[in-house]
RNA sequence: GUGGGUGUAGCUCAGGGGUAGAGCAUCGGUUUGUGGUUCCGAGGGUCGCGGGUUCAAAUCCCGUCAUCCACCCCA
């Protein structure tokens, strides 16, 4: 019985960051947290979605599609059923709007904001802050092209960073231009590489044939080609003046950014506006957060022209980059420990440990009778706020001695009081 | 898919052909109405798995799997 390559179980007390329940569900509940903020709300969409829906809503030449999906058939009566295809989602976009769609979320509101939280999947060969199902939290506003709302998702992104205590990120930002000015790129870059392709060694060739904007990253980069052809030159008059309204809005904000102009993302439904936030604190895999602006994929799903912006955060890659202060802080105690100093005085313990239970605390009770030391040596390791203790004399007056474990003081009351005594 | 590092106790790691080790953690005692400290003790291992060499392998050789890191790709 093994875990399978590349997954992850997460437990209580483990002791690496991305393996911990405390922590991943205190991260969990930040995050959403802010998203809620915004006033987004949590769309829950299946695991699995039918193949298409990612092939059409991705692209079937991205790597995520061609190589890294988890694609099943069913077994039907011993036999592999071939009408089907599924996959498990490799990201949570395509799904989201494959969703609003088909529940026609557009005829309840005009602008729709909604988040996902969940688990993603992708067959990569796992490394640092790579695995192959990870989580991923993200956002998206559909149904409008308003430059706030970009400036509003990109300081959204900034504020789940600064509520997490992370610091040493970057904000890239850049515009890729409408559909025309893709193509109109694309082609210069394929003319390009054919003029140099005596440089250019053969898998990059293969990915100008799939994607020719992925070579812009990598002709400066790796190439340091001068003259590749750049994303600006090809923005028409609108995208121009969007991505300089929305570098003015960012500016009079004070929320500092890069231009990147060589910035283009692996998946096909992005439109002008892309972004990155990166830590130099991550290895290779440095990219923490995603996101920009897709105004085709609805139509693409043959729902009307609906523009939209997103971005995705990867949760373990915000997990590895906790700082131990903030761990530290999250780390998880017993509000009330329940002592008894006779086995006789177990039922009444059992019988006051119930009552705080009724009041919502969570309570610790050691039931296998312990020394009375032993048990507030215990009830001291798992840090108990506070401690219940029974002793001859609690028992016999139906008292209870309440002690606070942080101040040290104690406090002697009726049972009846309980409920007023605790807050 | 390609290359490299590492697999010994729950964790971090030492050992390097002849009885399996340390620190931390866990549990018990020190302490029969008061915790964090100290001291003492206990449990826990098919030395990743399979094969080979050898009188003898955790140790040497081969294979394999896992994991980490990098390439690639991405969150």
């Amino acid at each position: 019985m093994k875990l399978i390559k590349g997954f992850k179980d997460i437990y209580p007390l483990s002791d690496k960051v991305v393996e911990n329940t405390s922590i991943f569900n205190s991260v969990k509940e930040i995050i959403t947290e802010i998203a809620k903020r915004y006033n987004f709300q949590e769309i829950i969409t299946p695991v699995i979605e039918n193949k298409d829906t990612f092939t059409t809503g991705i692209g079937s030449d991205t790597d995520i599609v061609s190589k890294e999906m988890y694609d099943f058939y069913l077994f039907k009566e011993g036999k592999v059923d071939k009408s089907s295809i599924y996959s498990l989602r490799p990201e949570g976009t395509a799904a989201v709007i494959r969703s609003y769609i088909e529940q026609s979320m557009d005829k309840k509101r005009k602008i729709n904001k909604l988040y996902y939280f969940g688990p993603m999947f992708r067959y990569e060969r796992s490394q640092k802050g790579r695995y192959r199902q990870f989580n991923q939290m993200g956002i998206e506003l559909i149904g409008s092209d308003n430059i706030y709302y970009e400036y509003e998702i990109i300081s959204l992104a900034i504020d789940i960073l600064e509520n997490l205590e992370i610091k040493n990120f970057d904000l890239e930002i850049n515009s890729i231009g409408n559909e025309q000015s893709l193509k109109k790129l694309s082609k210069e870059v394929i003319k390009f590489t054919e003029q140099n392709k005596s440089k250019i060694n053969s898998d990059d060739l293969q990915i100008v044939k799939k994607n020719p904007l992925r070579f812009l990253d990598k002709a400066i980069n790796k190439y340091n080609f001068k003259d590749v052809p750049r994303a600006e030159e090809f923005l028409d008059n609108n995208s121009k003046s969007r991505f300089k309204d929305l570098t003015d809005i960012l500016d009079e904000n004070k929320i500092l950014y890069k231009i990147n102009n060589q910035l283009v993302r692996g998946i096909d439904y992005y439109n002008d506006l892309v972004f990155e936030i990166k830590s130099s604190e991550l290895g290779s895999q440095d990219t923490i957060l995603a996101g920009g602006r897709y105004d085709n994929l609805v139509k693409k799903f043959n729902g009307s022209q609906t523009s939209c912006v997103g971005f995705a955060a990867g949760v373990e890659r915000l997990l590895l980059l906790l700082s131990n202060q903030f761990i530290q802080k999250i780390e998880i105690s017993t509000e009330f420990y329940v002592i008894y100093q006779n086995q006789s005085f177990q039922n009444y313990a059992n019988e006051v440990t119930k009552m705080l239970r009724k009041l919502g605390k969570n309570v610790e009770m050691d039931q296998e009778y312990r020394s009375f030391t032993k048990q507030l040596k215990h009830a001291n390791k798992i840090k108990s706020k506070k401690v219940v203790i029974i002793g001859e004399k609690e028992y016999k007056n139906k008292q209870i001695l309440l002690k606070d474990m942080i101040t040290g003081q104690e406090e002697l009351f009726d049972i009846g009081k309980l409920s007023t005594k605790i807050t």
